[in-house]
RNA sequence: GGGCUCAUAGCUCAGUUGGUUAGAGCACGCGCUUGAUAAGCGCGGGGUCGAUGGUUCAAGUCCAUCUGGGCCCA
């Protein structure tokens, strides 16, 4: 006799090299050299384009070189890798070429801090060259960062916004803009440290509670106001302010109200008539101790727009305007507004064609514009302010408020907005595109507009957004006061004052950057860098001295489509060409997006790009933004050691990016199961194939593994769909469901008797064999944009045919066409697996009875309605049965039309054949106790 | 405060133009198997579809308001 351990040798069970466990931490450097190593970048590309697709166009957007990369970079760059891998592997070729961003104030700060203020302001050449340094070193950290997620991307040869090339075309494009008469300077306010004497950004200011002056003041009414509301006629009073900075008072130019907001004109114990928000009457009185008077007229702030009140110590009157920024919840609802002093004061201004006055010199004393107060600071000048008002009568209420206010974060003194010279573009006056001659004149704005009629979103609310901003959007503010960055190129006149700048002059400093980089506008004498004979537009004089202010980096990065597309593809025929991809997070509605397509369409005429992708942010389990002092914050680096750069594309691919995308250790130990699952699935299935010549052909499929063949066609075209769609989490989703239900609960489960224990080369086992190959490739090809280390390691374990090329990035993705069809069969797959459960729910009842424990241990008998189609389906899978379902024996019988089907389990008493585990009636007619089919498969060969 | 946006089982997602007891996978519970074994199979429990109100014969699906997130502004 036999034992059993014997009978296992004499099966087909799987092997394979390819380890369950993934070890990805050391597995994936060392997939990584290997795609090295072959340039696998270049090769799929080539591969691509051997194949003669149309190129795909895709841009990447260069994130600041600063600091090491976080989840929403991680996120970022793989979707553009799946994308790019997705379209490369369908024959569109398309270059990866990532980018980096490499002037502004944050790297400005960090080397500031490491050479010291002094330093940075007395020698910006050396400022500047510390600057570049330290963006490469930190370009060096992210590139190493972003390359070990398994990006194909042309790491070697990235763009960056700080080579001589670019910063020449950041100029260049600069120069479309001055040609086309948009680019003006005036005056805005920003913010700015007395002390240090320096204009601030947003991100150098730090809010502390201090307190400050809080007054309410009368501006007296004019007599527009009484025409424009016929109840205040003839009546004493004014208009109620309410302000915490009394010195900027004298250069207020107008009162802001809210135009839809209900205003009351109320009669006060005086005799005065005072005008106010309805909604904050109460608080009003209640601050000012000033009591209740009587209501004689109420009306909408817009009834007043256009009329005037007089200034309450200045010789001007002060408009009456409306504006959306003015708020019930403090003051009157009248908003105090001196447009050289604020932003939004500034904002609104403009739109009534008010200057932006702001009488203050750098060190925040108050000019002789303002006699009374001139070489005063402003801050100690409120005292005078409040005396003078007081004097005046105008007055209401006076005390003091504890609040935030902005600090300087160096000097840690109180800052000021002050309006100071800037640079902008215009987006309301009509201009030539200067590279588009046949577009008719259009503003900015308009053709910005219009432009996005030709793009796509994804998703498609992208275009209500940045419409929305577009509208609303003021002049850009092109200019920054700084020293890391490119240069607006203009001269100032020692002579006379005139500040110009023309296309030839920036043209000519152009052709000095090609050479020098922008470093030259600095470190070299200004006669070096103009054209011959340039002067003064005004005067004519030769004694010029260089403008100091740099370009906003959004202006950089804005024309990145110039510098890096248009640079490598423009062609006699298509001289502007369009890319056909932007893919970045939502808040580059706002930045990049908006950046790009102002530069673009005021030069070109067009968008730059045909789809713009958004995707969210990262935030945690429950939905809330990840920051480290809240203690959700999960370390991508520990992710990394854990579980590979696998898992974070895994889990990039699986979460619905259009949405913002949590992450949390449930999710991540969810998607690890689901990686294990996948991974065994495939270490099955090469394990399965592991003996199946890759030459010898097959003969024709069993109808079992067709239908296999035939699921994984409209799974292929499914997941195709799902990435051109950006879909990629539902190629996930298709992709699990596959493995799991498809595959591993029934297709491989029930072929598994026929693969370990029929002959080595009976058809029927090589069918099964020829099938499962060909869903491992397949399955393989189709998950690599995502799992591509993984598809990459398990693809080196499948037997190779000659030809098949090195690597699972050269194979090229299934098309649904290339598998069979086949409705008949699938209609009555269908069928039976829908029947299927009811089987499996009786073995498992005979289970629990204790009946059976293995399934091969029992006998089903099915009653089916006759003519149904159920009846069809069984009889035509006839003795197929017993496998399909996982049983030793299945009888099928008919009963009434339309009855209920019915399944009975029996357990077979026969034993069980002991190599394949089957109770069949044939067991003791041959030696050794077998089944028929393992003894013919015993016989000697 | 404004613009855009999201909210379906513990988790990730489906739910077509409003129409039968709201689905899947995972996780969980129970069982089988030990010939995918740090695996595999089966069965099962689990949701007042963020809340409220409305339109409708009928609403997860349309409308309004609210609550709570997110991005960008203020």
């Amino acid at each position: 006799m036999t034992d059993a351990k014997d009978w296992k040798a004499t099966l087909r069970l799987p092997t394979t090299s390819f380890p369950m466990k993934a070890n990805l931490r050391e597995r994936e450097p060392e997939i990584l050299d290997r795609w090295d190593r072959m340039g696998i970048h270049d090769r799929v590309l080539e591969a691509a384009r051997n194949g003669g697709g149309t190129p795909f166009r895709f841009h990447d957007g260069p994130p600041y070189a600063n600091g090491h990369i976080h989840h929403g970079h991680i996120l970022n760059k793989v979707l553009k890798d799946i994308v790019v891998k997705f379209r490369n592997l369908t024959g569109r070729p398309t270059e990866f070429r990532p980018g980096w961003d490499c002037h502004g104030l944050p790297i400005e700060h960090a080397v500031e801090k490491e050479v010291g203020r002094d330093q940075a302001r007395s020698d910006p050449s050396a400022f500047r060259r510390k600057c570049r340094d330290f963006a490469a070193r930190w370009v060096e950290v992210q590139r190493q960062e972003f390359r070990r997620l398994g990006a194909f991307a042309a790491w070697e040869d990235p763009y960056l916004t700080m080579t001589p090339d670019y910063e020449a075309r950041t100029l260049r494009e600069f120069g479309h803009f001055v040609a086309a008469g948009v680019v003006y300077q005036g005056r805005k306010p920003v913010l700015w440290c007395p002390v240090c004497e320096t204009a601030l950004a947003d991100a150098e200011v730090e809010y502390r509670d201090a307190p400050s002056p809080s007054i309410y003041v009368r501006f007296p009414f004019l007599p527009s106001v009484g025409e424009k509301v016929p109840e205040l006629a003839g009546r004493p009073g004014g208009v109620v302010i309410w302000t915490t900075t009394p010195w900027t008072l004298p250069a207020n130019l107008a009162i802001a109200l809210d135009p839809e907001a209900l205003y009351i004109a109320e009669e006060v114990a005086s005799g005065e008539t005072w005008v106010l928000a309805e909604a904050l009457r109460e608080s009003f009185h209640r601050e000012t101790g000033v009591p209740e008077g009587t209501v004689v007229a109420t009306f909408p702030g817009r009834a007043l727009e256009g009329a005037a009140c007089r200034h309450p110590f200045e010789e001007r009157d002060s408009l009456l305007v409306v504006g959306e920024h003015v708020t019930m919840d403090t003051g009157t609802g009248c908003v105090h507004t001196a447009p050289g002093f604020g932003e939004d004061d500034f904002v609104v201004g403009a739109r009534y064609g008010l200057p932006a006055f702001a009488p203050v010199d750098p060190r925040g004393r108050f000019t002789t514009e303002v006699p009374r107060l001139a070489g005063r600071g402003v801050f100690e000048s409120d005292p005078d302010v409040i005396a003078l008002l007081r004097e005046r009568g105008a007055l209401v209420a006076s005390g003091t408020i504890t609040h935030a206010y902005p600090h300087c974060w160096r000097s840690k003194n109180p800052v000021i907005f002050r309006a100071t010279p800037q640079w902008f573009l215009r987006v309301d006056q009509p201009m030539q595109p200067p590279l588009a001659p046949q577009e008719a004149p259009a503003t900015l704005r308009d053709l910005a507009l219009e432009a996005l009629a030709d793009v796509q979103f994804v998703p498609t609310w992208g275009r209500d957004r940045i419409t929305g901003m577009l509208r609303s959007r003021p002049d850009w503010c092109i200019s920054r006061q700084r020293h890391w960055g490119v240069p607006i190129v203009a001269t100032r006149c020692r002579a006379c004052g005139q500040v110009q700048t023309d296309q030839a002059l920036v043209d000519h400093v152009a052709r000095v950057f090609d050479r020098e980089g922008a470093d030259a506008w600095f470190d070299r004498p200004l006669e070096d860098l103009l054209p011959p004979g340039y002067q003064c537009a005004a005067c004519g004089s030769r004694d010029l001295e260089k403008e100091r202010d740099i370009l906003d980096v959004w202006f950089d990065s804005g024309v990145s489509y110039a510098a890096v597309m248009e640079a490598r593809l423009a062609t006699a025929d298509d001289p502007h060409p369009r890319t056909d991809l932007y893919l970045e997070g939502s808040d580059q509605h706002r930045g990049w997006f908006q950046s790009s397509l102002l530069a673009s369409v005021g030069t070109r005429g067009q968008a730059p790009y045909r789809t713009v992708l958004t995707h969210g942010f990262v935030v945690d389990g429950q939905g809330r933004k990840l920051s480290k002092s809240e203690g959700n914050y999960i370390d991508p680096n520990r992710i990394m050691d854990q579980n590979g750069a696998e898992l974070l594309r895994l889990w990039t691919a699986a979460e619905d990016y259009r949405d913002d995308i949590r992450l949390s250790d449930e999710i991540l130990n969810r998607l690890v199961e689901a990686y294990r699952k996948v991974r065994n699935t495939w270490r099955f299935m090469l394990g399965v194939v592991s003996d199946l010549d890759p030459v010898r052909p097959v003969g024709p499929l069993l109808d079992v593994d067709r239908y296999a063949l035939v699921r994984l066609r409209e799974v292929t075209g499914a997941v195709r769909k799902a990435y051109e769609d950006y879909e990629f989490h539902a190629v996930v989703r298709l992709l699990l469901d596959y493995c799991i239900t498809d595959l591993s609960a029934f297709y491989l489960d029930i072929t598994k008797d026929r693969l370990y224990c029929d002959a080595e080369d009976s058809p029927r086992r090589r069918s099964a064999q020829a099938a499962i190959r060909t869903i491992l490739r397949t399955t393989l090809s189709l998950f690599a944009p995502i799992l591509s280390f993984t598809a990459e390691e398990a693809y080196g374990h499948l037997p190779r045919a000659p030809g098949d090329p090195g690597s699972i990035f050269l194979v090229p993705f299934p098309r649904a066409e290339d598998l069979p069809e086949d409705a008949t069969l699938r209609e009555r797959m269908q069928t039976f697996l829908e029947f299927r459960p009811e089987v499996l729910r009786s073995l498992e009842d005979a289970r629990a009875r204790k009946e059976i424990g293995l399934a091969l241990d029992a006998a089903v008998a099915i009653q089916v309605p006759a003519e149904s189609r159920l009846a069809a389906c069984l009889e035509s899978l006839g003795t197929t049965l017993p496998e399909l379902l996982g049983v030793s024996r299945v009888e099928v019988t008919t009963g009434p039309d339309r009855s209920a089907p019915k399944v009975q389990v029996q357990p077979i008493l026969e034993p069980r054949c002991p190599r394949c585990w089957v109770r069949a009636l044939d067991v003791h007619r041959h030696p050794q106790g077998l089944c028929g089919r393992c003894a013919a498969v015993m016989e000697p060969a």
